[in-house]
DNA sequence: AAACAATGTTTAGTCCACCTAACAATGAGC
DNA sequence: GCTCATTGTTAGGTGGACTAAACATTGTTT
């Protein structure tokens, strides 16, 4: 099993969470810029994400998410993160293609192999820290 | 960088490549079946294929697939067995999950993740074989 | 070889994300 | 408080993958 929604919805809530935290409110024509669309576009897109339950906004106004869209954006971003660490920091891609392609991931992958790769770069992430301690405690 | 072709043209090409391994061509109604479409769809699609150069038909015909077409779906056919692989064998994801991601993630996964996951699978594989001589050596 | 089943194609239309262009609302500077 | 730039919305239209339904071709059976 993969998350609910589509990866358009997916992808439009993952930009607004991400512009939320940067600005308090997120507006259709940093979407945009953000997305690489034009306004028109996001303007419909929101239609729907507000028809979802997703978003919150009334007409000309400040876009927020709704409890639901919050929760979909954060657990969308600890994805990316995960995946994107796992890429670079666990498997060695180079950090700008980990990044590339944990923005797709996050989209398909299924909730087992997303807890697979978590669970990973949990165990490597302490072993790094350790590994500091330790050459820290050797000074 | 990805593979060229979009997402729709790889998933047809991947099934005919598997249609031709079995039955030596391709028939619409095998691809639709194969795909849980209706044979009018594949049947449009075929065309962009062709124009592609991706595939051979003649109206009513076989579809066969060229030099080109072949090299894409054995190369897609290899991806999707990495990856799977991956998944399931190296981090422990259930194979039919596992077998699922691969179907998707194959077509998006950049060239770098694809050659580090597949380094990583032969690495697995090779201790595989060395352990199972390792056990015998000890009958 | 005629009839029928199976297979493949065409046509007309849907849906979704996108576009351009025209329009509406908002807000900052004077 | 008017004007104008910025921001947001609406209307009409495109391309891609899909559909159902009608049609064309091929192959099999008798």
């Amino acid at each position: 099993m993969s998350l609910p929604y589509d990866t358009t919805t997916q992808e439009y809530i993952e930009v607004i969470y991400d512009l939320e935290l940067k600005h308090r409110v997120a507006r259709v024509t940093d979407i945009a810029e953000s997305r690489g669309v034009t306004k028109a576009s996001v303007s419909l897109i929101l239609g729907n994400l507000q028809k979802k339950e997703l978003i919150d906004r009334k007409q000309y106004g400040h876009i927020t998410l709704t409890k639901a869209g919050r929760r979909l954006g954060a657990k969308l971003t600890q994805r990316h993160s995960a995946i994107k660490d796992f890429l670079h920091l666990v498997i060695g891609v180079p950090e700008h293609i980990a990044d590339q392609d944990a923005c797709k991931l996050e989209h398909i992958l299924s909730k087992e192999s997303c807890m697979a790769i978590k669970d990973i770069v949990k165990i490597v992430d302490n072993r790094t820290i350790e590994l500091k301690n330790l050459l820290e405690s050797l000074d």
